[in-house]
RNA sequence: GCCGGUGUGGCGAAAUGGCAGACGCACAGGACUUAAAAUCCUGGGACCAUAAAAAGUCGUGUGGGUUCGAGUCCCACCACCGGCACCA
């Protein structure tokens, strides 16, 4: 617990956020706009246009308005791009740094059906606490471009971009997005003349099976508990991501995202980025890229059917099974096959003697959770099925099994099985004992059972190819040519990946703006809204559950669902993601009701050239996004698939949304663990801001450690610099202030600007020239707080500024020219008190030119830190013996000598031969001996 | 199993291949005070030694290597954290 509080930050803090809020003091302005002669920004860039400063565009991960309120996670990436947004600033750049709100979600509408009150009230509450909480610590944000994804003039831009992907197919002959009227038919459904209702409807559906956003009827994750389907991304070992409640294979009708189609793309670009490595390899991981072959296997009906043998080669006969594999060099050694049991040739390939076993494996299996599949997987199970099937290379006959570890969503849900070379159908073949056949020989001649490496290829031969002695990689492109010029298989990427699914059973989502009609042969089609509908508002209900038949909760709303003309409204809402997809492009123009954002906007602050400007762009897209990792694959994955449709449509002019992102690390608790309410280690940020302030508190947690560690919090590490500020405030203030501020330092906030203004500067504190010394540590101080801030290493930079309070409060004379440049150091990490220290000094010595909030940055001479004498170490064998000071630039040769003389290393050379002597001017010298 | 990250005092940490531990916390001693709080000053890796010191030895997860010199570079391993995981 402090006792006396440091200095009255309780007075301080709310005074100037009351100031910037009244100046609007971080408002960033958009080309074209005419900025007031009073804003700082004008008095800092004179008679320019703002499109002509150069722009930084720092972004924050908005925040889920949870009705806990801020946690001390969020402040730690929100203080790391404040203090460089103010930096740069600083630095003369046109800086845009925003916040808004990312409320659509779950726990709003929990609370809607237990209560009943509207989630729109839930939401506006928390808002309001969440910006109360964001605003009591100071940030620079621009609240004149706050956006809520919940807001109608908000998602009506969210529900527009959907139709831009409804409307767009991916064509991957120029490999990106075009509109969908683009789209050529095939030659049987060309226009001729008349045409029928039949060919209309195969038209539209050949249109939809290539849309970006589409109607899917597969299976999907269903969680009964949420009451609704969730996207692959948001199952986490078999439960979901919020909540952890069991999730069950279900097939529905559902809106996917073709996300697969930009998988490539998704993957290339990463090179093109500043991400972390760790980061980049969670999203190479998810898109799973992995290159191999597919090929064709005849069935061969054997056995209970001799002499039945259908020798289908090409694959368009349903009895040819393919495989995807990314070892065809292992053809050879492929012993027998498998199938997974949901693969859909399973029934018609199984004999009548083994249809028994199938159907009770195949039973077996479909009870099985994935996550119990997933346990289960180190024990191998599986059932013959009785066909066999035939090994295009050499024609050779092999058992077709249908086992579990086979997916059927990866690939083409079917494996030929090569027991020698690889792990999980070594340990299948060992267990159903199924023939193993070396195909591979390793190069260092290790045992040849269930390598997995490259090597050689032996055994692998047969009267049309050869492979053997063949390197793996070459084995391979030989083969595949083979398969090619056969027609039996080809070259083929794989990807984990899959379609987004992009619709929920929620009421708290922007609404489709899609209609359903039936067709003239009874069959339902879909339809978009026109733009001019825009925003799609939900209905108002008063239960949000789903309906008891299971439909979304909009069901309910049957005069809004049923449309005068028949046709109904589609009732699944978009997901969460959906208004974090765009959120960064919405900040650009945020009040735009024309557009989602402008084209003029949109270059400037997003793009790599601006036509008639001399700005410079260090970088395209959001130059710095700070946020935690739990969104590698959801958010920042899916922001950059819509992203690149924007980009290929021409909506905006970047590949990638954000160019540089950094990850802020965890918090623990004081007890290293991760904080959580059942632990009770959990540290309330307003407890934190009442008892030491928003500068401490910001301060804190920029000097815990390197910005993306995880590290634990420490309520006494708060008061370390809380005494820090302390004596910058001490520094400043003199004895007699003091004492009264001590006598008022209860004084409440709205007395707060009058007790201030009696605190007086102290005496020590001149216009006078700055001693060598002073300017000196002023410098150095400059220097580290620069560079470090430029590579984000706040905690060494405030260590920095620790160093300089240090010396500085020895000064008895303290030149107001350099601690005048010291608050242009200070004010990106404790504004607040740089503020108040700033004006003060002003009042006394003179006003400054410009406000501190646009103050230039000092420059650093560094000619005022070359040393005149240096500590030189003297080392024997690389042992410390001696420290010597010298002249900087005393030459090597002195150096030996000296060396060589002194005392303590006398003992440690005498009476042994010196081999050599390492002399580094300015550095150090070693002396070897034998 | 695979991928990524991290291992340095009692704790958070710092160190372009060149004096390991800056800065801060906690701790100890002192000054101020009737006293406390606050503030200021001093000390501090371990071992050995001593009345006290100096000197010395060891020391950045472990074991090797490169180098005049390694926390830093290379090889092999161990532990912890995060992610992925029957992905053919």
């Amino acid at each position: 617990m402090a006792g006396r509080r440091q200095y009255p930050f309780h007075l301080i803090e709310p005074k100037w956020q009351a100031h910037w809020d009244r100046e609007q003091a971080f408002r960033a302005w958009n080309p074209g706009e005419k900025i007031p002669s009073t804003h700082p920004f004008a008095k800092r860039h004179p008679n320019i246009p703002p499109e002509a400063v150069p722009k930084f565009y720092i972004l924050d991960m908005f925040p889920y308005p949870s009705g806990a309120g801020l946690h001390v996670g969020h402040p730690e990436g929100y203080t790391a791009t404040d203090i460089l947004a103010r930096y740069k600033r600083a630095r003369g750049l046109h800086v845009l740094h925003p916040m808004g709100w990312d409320a659509f979600g779950l726990p709003a509408e929990q609370y809607a059906i237990k209560t009943g009150q509207h989630p729109r009230k839930t939401t506006e509450q928390n808002v309001t606490t969440f910006k109360r909480q964001i605003k009591s610590l100071g940030f620079s944000y621009d609240w004149t471009r706050e956006v809520d994804t919940t807001d109608p003039k908000y998602f009506r831009w969210t529900q527009w971009i959907f139709l831009k992907l409804y409307n767009s197919w991916f064509n991957p002959e120029s490999n990106k997005a075009e509109p969908i009227d683009s789209l050529p038919y095939p030659c049987e459904l060309e226009s001729k003349g008349s045409d029928s209702a039949e060919v209309q409807a195969k038209r539209r559906a050949y249109r939809d099976s290539k849309r970006l956003a589409y109607v899917s009827e597969a299976p999907v994750w269903w969680c009964e508990q949420l009451g609704t389907v969730l996207a692959n991304e948001e199952v986490v070992d078999g439960k979901s991501e919020v909540g952890g409640f069991p999730v069950v294979r279900k097939p529905m009708r559902q809106w996917m995202l073709r996300i697969t189609a930009y998988a490539e793309r998704l993957l290339q670009d990463l090179d093109t980025i500043q991400w972390s490595d760790s980061l980049k390899e969670m999203q190479r991981n998810w898109i799973g890229r992995s290159e191999g072959a597919e090929v064709d296997f005849a069935v061969a009906q054997c056995g209970e059917f001799p002499g039945n043998e259908c020798g289908v080669r090409d694959g368009s006969s349903s009895m040819a099974i393919r495989v995807f594999t990314t070892r065809p060099d292992t053809l050879f050694g492929a012993t027998y096959m498998v199938l997974a049991p949901e693969h859909k040739l399973v029934d018609e390939i199984t004999t009548p003697g083994q249809r028994a076993a199938v159907n009770n494996y195949k039973a077996e299996v479909a009870k099985k959770s994935d996550l119990e599949r997933a346990e289960l997987a180190k024990d191998k199970t599986g059932v013959f099925t009785g066909a066999y099937a035939i090994n295009p290379v050499n024609a050779k006959r092999i058992p077709i099994w249908i086992a579990d570890y086979v997916l059927a969503s990866y690939g083409t849900g079917a494996i030929m099985a090569v027991p020698a070379h690889d792990t999980r159908d070594f340990e299948f073949a060992t267990k159903f004992n199924l023939p193993i056949l070396q195909v591979v020989a390793p190069p260092t001649g290790q045992d040849w059972h269930g390598y997995v490496g490259d090597g050689t290829a032996v055994h692998s031969s047969s009267d049309t190819i050869s492979l053997d002695g063949l390197p793996t990689a070459e084995a391979k492109r030989t083969i595949t040519q083979w398969l090619e010029a056969n027609k039996c298989g080809r070259k083929t990427i794989n990807y984990k990946l899959r379609d987004w699914l992009f619709s929920r059973q929620r009421y708290w989502g922007e609404p489709f703006p899609i209609v359903w009609k039936t067709g003239r042969d009874g069959r339902p089609y879909h339809e978009t809204l026109p733009e001019s509908a825009l925003p799609l508002l939900p209905p108002p209900l008063d239960d949000y559950k789903p309906t008891a038949e299971g439909q979304p909760p909009l069901a309910r709303a049957t005069d809004w669902v049923n449309l005068p003309d028949g046709s109904v409204r589609e009732t699944n809402t978009m997901p969460q993601w959906a208004g974090s997809c765009w959120y960064y492009l919405r900040y650009l123009d945020a009040g735009n009701a024309q557009t989602f954002c402008s084209p003029a906007a949109e270059k400037y602050w997003m793009g790599t050239t601006t036509p008639g400007s001399t700005a410079t762009r260090p970088t395209p897209g959001v130059d710095l996004y700070v946020g935690g990792t739990e969104h590698a694959v959801l958010h920042l994955l899916y922001a950059r698939f819509w992203h690149k449709v924007l980009f290929d449509l021409g909506w905006v002019s970047t590949g990638e949304p954000f160019f540089k992102l950094v990850n802020q690390g965890l918090i623990l608790g004081e007890d290293s663990q991760k904080m959580s309410k059942s632990r009770g280690n959990v540290i309330n940020p307003d407890v934190i801001l009442a008892e030491y302030g928003a500068d401490a508190f910001r301060l804190y947690e920029m000097f815990m450690g390197p910005l993306e560690m995880t590290k634990p919090w420490s309520t006494t590490g708060v008061e370390g610099v809380y005494r820090f500020l302390g004596r910058v405030w001490r520094l400043f203030v003199d004895e007699a202030s003091e004492t009264e501020f001590e006598q008022n330092c209860t004084a409440a906030p709205d007395q707060g600007t009058e007790f201030l203004e009696k605190i007086r500067l102290g005496s020590a504190i001149v216009q006078t020239a700055p001693e060598p010394a002073q300017l000196k540590a002023l410098h150095a101080c400059i220097k580290k707080v620069t560079e470090d801030l430029d590579g984000l290493r706040f905690n060494t930079a405030i260590s920095a500024l620790m160093v300089f309070i240090n010396e500085a409060m020895t000064w008895q004379v303290r030149p107001a020219a350099v601690l005048r440049e010291f608050l242009i150091l200070l004010q990106p990490f404790a504004p607040h008190l740089a503020e108040e220290l700033w004006s003060k000094l002003n009042a006394t010595t003179g006003a400054a030119q410009h406000p501190l909030t646009y103050a230039p940055w000092p420059p650093f001479d560094s000619a005022l830190l070359v040393e005149d004498v240096v500590e030189i170490p003297v080392q024997v064998n690389g042992k410390l013996r001696d420290v010597m000071k010298v002249q900087v630039n005393t030459p090597a040769s002195e150096l030996e000598s000296l060396a060589k003389a002194s005392d303590k290393v006398k003992p440690f050379i005498e009476g042994r031969t010196i081999k050599k002597v390492i002399v580094i001017p300015k550095r150090l010298v070693n002396i070897v001996v034998a």
